[in-house]
DNA sequence: ATGCCTTTGAAGATT
DNA sequence: AATCTTCAAAGGCAT
């Protein structure tokens, strides 16, 4: 989106022109702001009350024989829904029961139980920017996948982005405006002093480094850049192991929007950090590392491990840096079987070629957003089903002004251009046909009497034109 | 163990 | 050019 490419032209090319997507995202929403800004602050309760009467009314419609909705009921006060009057959305159209496992009728279960399922803040209590404690088994877990996180992190990125954010008058005003990234960025460039950390969870052991990040969720460039516990370098990796794959000055403002997982932020922030220090001022990203706290010369374990020193896809920059974007194949099992793989070392060409780490997409507006989002919304509701969740969190987006999803937008963007400068031969294409897809019948049947063109919207409606400009208001 | 569900957006593939 | 398809995250659930 050109628009939203404050710089003026950007890094170049066809990078800073956004999909028509993004410009979509704001269609028919001009007249609809007020009704969005008064759904926005309505709170869960009524997103989780919009989604189960849609999904009722929903199924109603099509048990009735038309098979579509004509108005999937309240749930069109989101965004006003003129659109939805003549036709339902493809999108909704694939919430009525389909394939063999009746979604809707699911989907009411996890929505439907009571209302008193989800659990709203208290009117006079407002959302916390910070969501509350989590269990101590998620707290866990996310602090080990953080930790094998930090692992697979180019420790050649760094927080320089956090610093300018705490500049960029966008970072001051906007979506993090009086939330914890904020704190958070100010953590992350003034991380209390070693031992300072007055949270009870202890920070991981570094030996846990030498395992192999088994069940390691995956991050983002996203959640890598934010990551509020950054591998630190080791200090011959910062001073001979840093390569570059390109001089990307033009990247410096990255990531100024800084935030990383809402549920991870209260134990994040407390955790003391080593101090940081600027890396080289010559390369390509500006480098904060934290001070090594190991004995000089002592071996750093987490760059040891194999699975960690796959190589990049990017020429010029050897194998010695994993990115977050990277993964093994698919998961766990492969990454065990990978360890064993790499003992051995017998593998037939073919295996090794499959065995090849993946390099994932790049996370869309939407899916940062979500990412960022999740753990709000089961903070503040009991439901885990993340297929729920993705309806409300549907219905949240859109509900966001433009000057929000605008933010996303463009964390989206400098997110695919970094990722492109990153991977510079990735394509989108290299890995389809990883996943396993559904079946082409059943999919078909899915989008049979209602088409989601590439616009995920109507063709009439992606030929219309875009009103808004985000540059306007970045 | 594996795939589906569900969301939006990006991008490759197909018509 | 327009449309279709796949994948990105996530976690419960069905097979």
């Amino acid at each position: 989106m050109p628009q939203l490419d404050s710089g003026g032209g950007g890094a170049g090319g066809g990078d800073d022109l956004g999909a028509p997507d993004e410009l979509l995202a704001f269609q028919d929403e001009g007249e609809e702001q007020d009704d969005k800004i008064r759904d926005s602050a309505a709170g869960p309760e009524r997103d989780l009350a919009e989604l189960k009467s849609s999904l009722v009314n929903e199924s109603e419609g099509a048990a009735g024989g038309a098979g579509i909705p004509g108005v999937p009921g309240a749930g069109a006060g989101a965004r006003g829904e003129a659109e939805v009057g003549a036709e339902v959305s493809p999108r909704r159209r694939r919430l009525l029961p389909r394939g063999r496992r009746a979604p809707p009728p699911q989907l009411r279960a996890a929505l439907g139980v009571s209302s008193a399922q989800c659990v709203p803040a208290p009117a006079s209590a407002p959302i916390p920017a910070v969501p509350p404690p989590l269990t101590p088994l998620r707290f866990s877990l996310q602090a080990l996948g953080r930790e094998h996180a930090a692992q697979r992190l180019f420790p050649d990125k760094l927080p320089e982005p956090l610093e300018d954010g705490l500049k960029a008058p966008e970072c001051t005003s906007g979506m993090y405006k009086e939330t914890v990234y904020s704190a958070f960025n100010l953590l992350m460039h003034y991380p209390p002093p070693s031992g300072a950390g007055q949270h009870p969870q202890p920070q991981p052991p570094l030996h846990k480094a030498n395992q192999p990040p088994h069940g390691v969720p995956q991050l983002s460039l996203y959640d890598h850049f934010n990551s509020p516990h950054p591998t630190p370098a080791p200090a011959d990796v910062s001073q001979k192991q840093v390569h570059r794959p390109l001089q990307t000055p033009d990247l410096s403002g990255f990531y100024s929007l800084t935030s990383g997982s809402m549920g991870q932020l209260p134990h994040t922030v407390s955790w003391p950090s080593p101090p940081l220090y600027p890396l080289s001022p010559s390369c390509g990203y500006r480098q904060h590392f934290p001070a090594p706290t190991a004995a000089p010369g002592a071996p750093y374990p987490r760059f040891t491990h194999p699975s960690l020193m796959l190589g990049s896809s990017v020429p010029g920059h050897p194998a010695a840096i994993p990115h977050p974007a990277i993964v093994p194949p698919s998961g766990k099992q492969e990454l065990q079987s990978f360890d064993r793989n790499l003992k051995t070392q017998a593998e037939s060409k073919a295996e090794k070629e499959a065995k090849k780490p993946t390099i994932k997409k790049p996370l869309n507006a939407f899916m940062l957003y979500m990412k960022e989002m999740r753990a709000k919304v089961i903070a503040e509701c009991t439901l885990k089903e993340s297929a729920a969740i993705n309806q409300i969190l549907g219905r949240r987006w859109h509900a966001l002004s433009r000057e929000e999803q605008a933010k996303y937008y463009e964390l989206a963007r400098k997110e695919r251009q970094l990722h492109m400068q990153l991977y510079p031969g990735w394509s989108a294409r290299d890995n389809y046909g990883k996943k396993k897809r559904r079946s082409r019948e059943k999919h078909q049947e899915s989008t049979t009497g209602g088409k989601r063109n590439a616009f995920g919207t109507y063709p009439e409606k992606a030929a219309a034109p875009a009103p808004f400009l985000p540059m306007t208001v970045l």
